[in-house]
DNA sequence: GCGACAG
DNA sequence: ATCTTGTCGC
């Protein structure tokens, strides 16, 4: 079962250069493939349009991929969404694979306070409706919200999230290509300029 | 109808 | 998303 992790990093200074990042991990949680490249949003985030500002990163690096993917986790959200159909979901319907989405903040719905030890988690309900998880992948951090791109359940979309515990709250299939992208980033934009002292 | 809205 | 160094705490 390979699961692959991506997300983008974009520059402050040029709204014309961002980085995208796709990471693939096996069933030992090793990453055997990663693909890196620069991409132009060529537009800017629009709230509620976040699937079509990351699709370009997608369509450059999934072709490149080498191994078949079982599910692509993106950061984003899935059915937690006011018409349960986020950016996870449009990928699902697009590369046809299965999809997971994990958000930062809570788009949309309500959950109960969860547990703080890591791995506790509470349903993200909208409309009387279970559209996700809100979930702690660390003890005593914020919780993440995790909902299924639409072909998964919401508990199977946890169960695969929790097998990238890494003790932070970013699970390491989102945490690993952020952080490569945004390193990516780093290094074309050219080295920072200390002050003089 | 209006406003809010993941990254 | 990005802006940002040191600093407080385990």
């Amino acid at each position: 079962m390979i699961i692959a992790g991506y997300d983008i990093s974009y520059s402050k200074h040029d709204p014309d250069l961002a980085v995208a990042a796709l990471s693939l991990f096996n069933d030992a949680g090793k990453v055997i493939e990663e693909h890196i490249e620069t991409v132009t949003p060529g537009f800017p985030y629009e709230p509620g349009k976040l699937y079509l500002r990351e699709k370009i990163g997608l369509d450059i690096l999934l072709p490149r991929v080498q191994n078949p993917i079982d599910v692509l986790v993106i950061d984003g959200n899935g059915t937690i969404h006011p018409e349960k159909f986020g950016a996870a979901c449009r990928y699902h319907q697009l590369y046809k694979l299965d999809t997971i989405g994990i958000a930062k903040n809570l788009l949309s719905g309500t959950f109960q306070d969860l547990a703080p030890a890591a791995g506790s988690k509470s349903p993200v309900i909208l409309a009387e409706e279970h559209i996700g998880y809100a979930y702690r992948a660390a003890t005593d951090v914020k919780p993440i919200f995790i909902s299924t791109g639409c072909a998964l359940t919401q508990d199977h979309a946890v169960e695969i999230v929790t097998k990238f515990h890494n003790g932070f709250r970013i699970p390491e299939i989102t945490r690993r290509p952020d952080m490569a992208s945004r390193e990516r980033l780093r290094t074309i934009e050219g080295p920072v300029n200390r002050p003089n002292h």
